[in-house]
RNA sequence: GGGAGUUUAGCUCAGCUGGUUCAGAGCAUCUGCCUUACAAGCAGAGGGUCGGCGGUUCGAACCCGUCAACUCCCACCA
């Protein structure tokens, strides 16, 4: 079949794809070999995947088919999450827009809406992974909510509660009232945006309650608060409001009495060096509550409105009452001035709403006990981070001030709280609503088990996918399986650097308190995903672009490709459409390599005598240079330089291969070739489709099938690696000669205007003869040489360059111009008389001498010798032209 | 406010334990080529006081100090 003029995507993708799959090359099952086992970090089940799931799970893939071809056994799992909060928000929205409330159908009827979703949406991050090209197991797809991980967060959670490492309590969270739903800390961004502070007059009280004319001024962001406010607090060595000891201040708005307090807290320089104090609605204000046995009132509703308790504005948003109770203070003449202020907002990761600082009955997991080990996992380098340089610190400072987790989140979507409520109050935390009664009963024997019910809230999505690396082989709910046993620890978890305390940490904590063993050995931390201008991607600037128009459009090997090319590990990397162009170029590059060698195909002969040299040195050549790249490859790899290993791979095929090595070896037009350089060429390229093949599967493993009939079974991407051989540094440098030869001789053409059909005479001036003589068939080749002599002396009337120490003379029939030679041939010596001098100054330099490593010394000996050689060889030239 | 990181060619980045594989690569640019694998290509070239200053050293892109700019994380003073 005629190849076509460039590699075309589309079908060899899907044609590959489907061919994987029907082999099931890419499922595992536990052998003899050693496991590399990747879980995919499971994206939200309702989302796309953006560009930065395409950087996690391209490097991903990578390492596991490296590690599939060189003798593990692999195996990666997919799957998704559950993502509570986001998931119920995109459910929530769905349903209002058919005109359906949440809470009137009720828990159960919205868990179905909420799974048929699922089930609509899940499928599009599969689709997508699978279009990609990723080598996953898709016998082990994995869900969050599914029934065996639902039992197992269960199991969890009962255990760490009688552990006691799981406790209920009333705290101050962060509340968001668009979810109504507690959230994290993690959870909350904090963004910096333009305020105003206003100065409110609080009148100080007579005895008898009454407002004096005496005031103070106090400054507050937030008015619609005021209607919460216990007390006011100043500095206790602050002398303008020392006199104000025992004093009571009216609340404005709502004219409660409350008490001045004193507290070091306070900033006497901040503001008007009076604080009010809201204890329900502020974390420090509710501290000094706390401390100060304030009252709490509590002015919001969870969704963000005034309370009864705020006796004005009640029902208002809480933006809404700000307005109005400025509004209010101005006409009741309180307000003394507005000021610009920049200030910090905690936002929702979730939802972006404004999040409130709110009390509420919440669960909570004491991190301390499970901080320690995780931290002494990474510490003592049980598991490794890469790089770790930049992250250690980070983790390190986490774990070591770690606060309690809060992880009960007010939703339904999720796995629910095994607590079970008396009508008492008395609860029980098991798994089963029989285990809770049989415990409940004890102490109450009315009990009867219909009167118990389970807690409304459900686990945050992190307190599932903590387990991840655990409970997608069933390690939790069955301890000790032939999978957990052999794929556990996994190898390498490859995520985002955002998500280190959200996941990371956590799943090193579950891992080392449910498996008493780390994880993973390795975490690789890719960077954040920025456009061309360095902004991060986003829907709302539309700057994300869509993964699968971009595999239409390039191809998912030129996708993978320009998204590995520059990305070192850890680095933000700016991804532009564009640079998926090189990795289109780069398809038809190597395409075009393929359809030349298929062209020889058909016309091998026997060797050739007179050839015999030439192919020699090529093949030899090329055979070193790639075990020395494959040396190369196989460090960066090592140390997860992933892009690094890309670049050795794209310039050993587009340099080595395709610009010297065929054009070494290419046969004269219509010429045939020897059937043994045809066989290794062959041979060469298979090593270079499977070098490149973890970063590009599709073209190689298209052009591997297209290079020779394969024998069933025989494909690419389950071919293991042979051992890499050992490399001669002489041919090396022999072919590092030739090439700068080749080099400088077009060079030379460039600038005399010789083209490259007119035929030239080469005559070298040299010491070393036999290096040339075993590449000079290749040379002449090369540099359309009709003949090439060997002269002791220079050869007049010709142009003439200097390679290293070695002289050459062309001669040509034309007329030459020969300034430009000239020039270059000046400017080169003067580089070497200044290179010259600086080296002489340096071995006369007695400290120097003195000091430096003899094996230095002897380097800049050499250096004086060659350039004092070369500056002859130059003087040489410049007199004969 | 505390901490971490970055700064090398127009852009994106390599550069190991200080010394010829130290000033590099890719992209972009310029010049010449429709040469029978590839113009999405070939051949060649130009381009940087290694952020500034100071120090250590025989020798600094690399080590130390300091200043500057940018990025991120943590803490949140109304």
């Amino acid at each position: 079949m005629e190849l076509s003029k460039n590699f075309e995507p589309g079908s060899i993708e899907e044609k590959w794809t489907s061919h994987w799959k029907s082999k099931k090359y890419f499922n595992s099952t536990p052998d003899d070999r050693k496991a590399f086992t990747v879980v995919i970090p499971p994206p939200n089940v309702t989302g796309v995947l953006h560009m930065g799931h395409t950087l996690n799970e391209t490097v991903q893939d990578i390492l596991v088919r490296k590690a599939r071809m060189s003798g593990f056994n692999a195996c990666w799992v997919p799957g998704s999450d559950h993502a509570s909060i986001a998931t119920e928000a995109k459910v929530v929205q769905m349903l209002k827009e058919k005109g359906i409330d949440k809470n009137k159908i009720g828990r159960e009827e919205f868990l179905k809406y909420a799974f048929e979703w699922k089930e609509k949406y899940g499928g599009i991050i599969y689709n997508q992974i699978e279009r990609l090209g990723c080598s996953v197991d898709w016998d082990r797809v994995s869900f969050t909510m599914d029934d065996h991980y639902y039992k197992a967060v269960m199991k969890v959670f009962v255990d760490l509660y009688n552990k006691g490492l799981i406790y209920r309590g009333a705290r101050m969270i962060n509340w968001d009232p668009a979810a109504k739903t507690a959230l994290s800390d993690e959870e909350v961004e904090y963004k910096e945006l333009q305020g105003k502070l206003y100065y409110v007059k609080y009148f100080v009280a007579d005895a008898s309650g009454k407002p004096t004319n005496d005031f103070i001024s106090i400054a507050t962001q937030r008015p619609e608060t005021i209607m919460g406010d216990t007390a006011v607090c100043v500095h206790p060595d602050d002398e303008r409001y020392a006199y104000l000891k025992g004093k009571k201040v009216i609340v404005p708005l709502v004219n409660r009495i409350v008490p001045v307090i004193f507290d070091e807290y306070v900033d006497k320089e901040f503001g008007t060096g009076a604080l009010k104090i809201t204890p329900a609605h502020d974390i420090n204000d509710y501290n000094l509550g706390l401390k100060h046995n304030l009252e709490t009132i509590d002015t919001l509703n969870p969704d963000g409105t005034m309370s009864e308790a705020a006796q004005v504005f009640v029902g208002l948003d809480r933006f809404e009452a700000r307005k109005k109770a400025i509004e209010k203070l101005k006409a009741d003449g309180q307000l003394i001035k507005e000021e610009e202020y920049t200030t910090r907002l905690g936002f929702s990761q979730r939802t972006n709403a404004v999040v409130e600082p709110r009390i509420s009955t919440q669960w909570f997991v004491k991190m301390k006990p499970l901080a320690e080990k995780a931290l002494h996992a990474v510490l003592s380098g049980n598991v490794k981070i890469h790089p770790e340089e930049r992250f250690l610190a980070t983790y390190k400072y986490w774990l070591e001030n770690v606060k309690d987790w809060c992880i009960s989140r007010q939703l339904w979507w999720g796995q629910r709280i095994p607590a079970w409520y008396a009508p008492d109050g008395t609860f029980a935390v098991t798994e089963t609503q029989k285990e809770a009664f049989d415990q409940l009963k004890i102490k109450n024997e009315k009990l009867k088990i219909e009167d118990i019910t389970q807690d409304e809230d459900v686990l945050d999505t992190w307190f599932s996918s903590w387990l991840w690396p655990i409970e997608v082989f069933n390690g939790i709910t069955q301890p000790n399986n032939k999978d957990i046993n052999y794929y556990y620890p996994t190898s390498v978890l490859v995520t985002g650097q955002d998500i280190i305390f959200f996941w990371v940490a956590r799943m090193i904590m579950a891992g080392m308190e449910y498996m008493n063993e780390k994880p993973f050995s390795d975490v690789y931390f890719t960077g954040m995903v920025r456009d061309k201008q360095g902004r991060k991607m986003s829907k709302s600037l539309g700057n994300s672009p869509d993964l699968l128009d971009l595999i239409d459009r390039y191809g998912a090997d030129a996708v993978r490709f320009g998204i590995m090319i520059s990305s070192p590990a850890g680095n933000d990397l700016l991804f532009d459409d564009s640079s998926c162009d090189q990795g289109r170029n780069f398809n038809n590059k190597i395409w075009n390599a393929l359809k030349l060698v298929k062209m020889w195909e058909g016309r091998k002969s026997e060797s050739q005598e007179d050839r015999k040299s030439e192919s020699n040195f090529a093949i030899d050549w090329f055979e070193n240079r790639l075990n020395e790249a494959k040396t190369e490859i196989e460090k960066s790899y090592k140390e997860f330089k992933l892009s690094e290993a890309l670049k050795t791979i794209y310039s050993l095929i587009w340099d080595d291969f395709c610009s010297w090595y065929l054009e070494w070896v290419k046969p004269g037009f219509e010429q045939p070739i020897e059937k043994e350089v045809y066989e290794k060429t062959v041979f060469f390229f298979e090593e270079l489709m499977q070098l490149l093949h973890p970063f590009m599967p599709f073209v190689t493993e298209e052009i591997y099938h297209e290079l020779k009939e394969r024998k069933e079974g025989d494909d690419l991407t389950i071919k293991q690696e042979s051992k890499i051989g050992s490399q001669k540094s002489e041919i090396l440098k022999q072919a590092d000669l030739l090439k700068q030869v080749i080099t400088a001789l077009r060079d030379v053409r460039v600038k005399n205007q010789l083209k490259q059909k007119e035929e030239i005479k080469l005559h070298i001036q040299t010491a070393e003869q036999s290096a040339y003589n075993s590449f000079k068939l290749i040379l002449g080749k090369q540099v359309n040489a009709s003949q090439i002599n060997f002269v002791k002396e220079a050869v007049a009337g010709s142009i003439n360059t200097v390679v290293q120490k070695d002289k050459f003379f062309i001669e040509t029939e034309n007329e030459l111009d020969t300034t430009a030679q000239k020039d270059q041939l000046k400017k080169d010596l003067e580089y070497q008389k200044g290179f010259l001098i600086s080296v002489e100054k340096k071995l006369s330099n007695e400290r120097f001498v003195q000091n430096a490593k003899p094996e230095v010394i002897e380097i800049e000996r050499k250096k004086k010798a060659d350039a004092e050689a070369k500056i002859k060889a130059i003087e040489e030239s410049l007199a004969s032209l």
